[in-house]
DNA sequence: ATAGGTTTTGTCAAGCTTTTGTACAT
DNA sequence: ATGTACAAAAGCTTGACAAAACCTAT
């Protein structure tokens, strides 16, 4: 009994058995090893191979499943599969992204809004942001200057997700924390990153008021003036656009507590009197948020 | 609205099918069509007349009314046109405008956006365009114009207005009817009456692929090629932009279906071989269903 | 959803099982996702294609679209494209509640949570609240007096709105609001009325912590003496929950600022010293937002 | 109702690659 | 036992074709 016992859990069978007891021939359990891994039979001291009725079971397994139509490559990947339950964590933001950049590479507008839904159910506007839209707005720029992306592309793309971010920031100007008043500075088209900005601003209790790309820094003054925000934020590209309004900016920073964000130098921005914010626009919003929660 | 939106929501008969269902010939569906006007189906890209199931439940009322002894000028008479779907009442759209006038003046970006719910759940995209949104456009201009509104008021309210028209845009790319490719002229930063023109097209059915604001001729081509739309409408406000790229616009017609509208003067878009959209969008987009549906 | 993770977890067919399993050639399988993109295989590594058992699916779809006469493309455009809920022409929010309601009844949650992505693209949360969730909600009560909606609906249609709900909820604690604390009295455990609030009052600029149903108020007590938000609130749907608490509560409300929602009698919570917050949850927060502002 | 042209759609073919069971030589 | 080879079966892409269904105009 306890013999038997024995043997049954550690049985060892050569290759000959183990195809009488499954149907396949040898050839053929050694291809399936080969090719796919599907046993992985210990090794007599001879080198035969001993399988143990789990790998009979697997065989039978790997049967069932092309007998239901599989065929053989797909069959072992659903016999080997282990226990790969949800990956959901970090896989998806990689697959969303992938995802979201095929459905704008061939100009789908449908399917790119599927997928900002996928995400947009499953995360927050931050995770949205830092792992996917901005990620990918990098990646098309790298693209764009390595001659993969055309100019159309990325038309497209800033079309899309400009009118889904502006979607997310509906009301983001209504509540009870303080107000940050957003613009571009004079000359400057690239509004995506200040949206973004905006946007996890509203994720963090601010209220936001945004004036656009190419605003005039009057404009900005008497907007502030009137509104009176807590912090007044421009971007700007180039450092170039920054010093030619240097003046402007600098009475501005006088009257309101003035921040500037994108890759104008520090240098200028800190002979306008204003606050800096460098990293990417949700760092960035984290930046201004603890200066506000800080300084007042 | 001229007739029901809901054709993009439903099934999409051809007219074989819709034959079929109701027992008239396609030949005197056609002829109905044509004489009382008693459907209005969308095209689909090839040009075919894509029905709704409303439209087979208009086709049986015609029936009944034939059967019932009625004249067919008389019965397609007696049959509910989706035309004339009651909007809510007319002094609505006044008082709306004047609300979101007032919000938006105010830098009140979440009154506006009530403003705008409001209208959207009496009203259809097009009134709000044409009695809302576009008369409230003209006159920010008339007012700014006379020194009345700043520019920090225009760039506020057209960043709120872009934003929700963007929202309405989702999902534009979706569905059956024929495509059209929309971008602004190189320097052209005005995009709302574009966005307008394309909510109003795709009320009539099309499909729309948006390039936004500042597009070279080049980029523009290149997508065109890549999409084949039916048509491709570019917009200019002031003549001196057409003539600028005349030549390039003069290439992209011979290849594809180009419309031009805004202020562009007729002759430097005839001279690119462009068919000349006038009016406001949505009379725009009226004319290019029309000439979409005739010219083929 | 992203077909990518779906593979993950089906089976893979390649073209001719799907082929068998659909009664479709391999061919038109292929002409299929050319024209139409029905499906979206992934690839082997060498190329072949790789279906799941979703895209089988949606083959069956496109056939049975086929067999009740649509041709192939209207029929792929409608294969696991819901209802477009905002394009419907008049009365958006009808049209939406229309679509919720008879997503839910059919226990299809997909279709449901495509009918709440579509609308909040075109509408804040705060009108999603107001126009169709509270309102179904109200329905599918009323429904269930009558007797015309099962317990089983009732159930369905909580957790996935409750889901949702949360979805949007994410992150409602973090930023620069004022804090509120959110619970249900003992014995409570409809909680959707005390979310649908706390997302209000999220779109209003407060920071949110939530404890959900069924909280004892020395529970609550502790966490208010250790959070110190600016209020706490409370919900309960009979008076009789009130009372029973009245004491405990007063002495919650001497310590803190306490408002109580629900259908409370106005006397059991003014006897316990608390705000009355009347109306629905979108106008309590208007309400408690005021009271806010107003007293400090 | 017909004529003359276009669009749609299922099917097929040519030329090449991948997959997979089996066979054979070492 | 191992490694290589091989050939049938199944797939892939591109391009094209023809019947059916539709279009406009007369």
């Amino acid at each position: 009994m306890l013999y038997s016992a024995a043997v049954q859990n550690d049985a060892a069978l050569r290759i000959g058995e183990l195809s009488k007891r499954s149907g396949v021939s040898p050839e053929l359990l050694r291809a399936w090893e080969r090719r796919y891994g599907l046993l992985r039979p210990t090794r007599s001291a001879g080198g035969l191979r001993l399988y143990s009725l789990d790998d009979l079971e697997r065989v039978r397994e790997m049967r069932r499943h092309l007998a239901s139509g599989l065929a053989a490559a797909e069959a072992a990947a659903l016999v080997s599969r282990p226990a790969q339950v949800a990956e959901a964590g970090h896989g998806m933001a990689d697959a969303a992204r992938a995802e979201l950049t095929d459905a704008l590479d061939s100009f789908d507008e449908p399917r790119a809004q599927a997928a900002l839904d996928e995400l947009l159910s499953a995360a927050t506007v931050d995770t949205l942001l830092t792992e996917v839209v901005l990620p990918y707005l990098r990646e098309l720029g790298d693209r764009w200057e390595r001659g993969e992306a055309s100019v159309a592309h990325e038309h497209f793309a800033s079309s899309v997700l400009r009118g889904r971010m502006l979607g997310l920031a509906r009301g983001w100007g209504r509540g009870l924390g303080p107000l940050a008043l957003l613009a571009c500075l004079p000359g400057e088209q690239h509004e995506l990153g200040l949206i973004a900005f905006g946007l996890a601003l509203r994720a963090r209790g601010w209220r936001v008021a945004y004036l656009g790309s190419d605003t005039p820094v009057e404009t900005l003054t008497v907007a502030a003036d009137s509104l009176r925000p807590a912090a007044v934020v421009v971007t700007a590209v180039t450092a170039a656009r920054v010093r030619t309004v240097e003046a402007e900016l600098r009475d501005l920073a006088a009257r309101h507590r003035l921040a500037i964000g994108g890759a104008a130098t520090v240098d200028g921005a800190r002979a306008a009197g204003a606050l800096v914010l460098t990293g990417d626009p949700v760092a960035a919003a984290d930046e201004l948020t603890l200066h506000q929660a800080a300084g007042r």
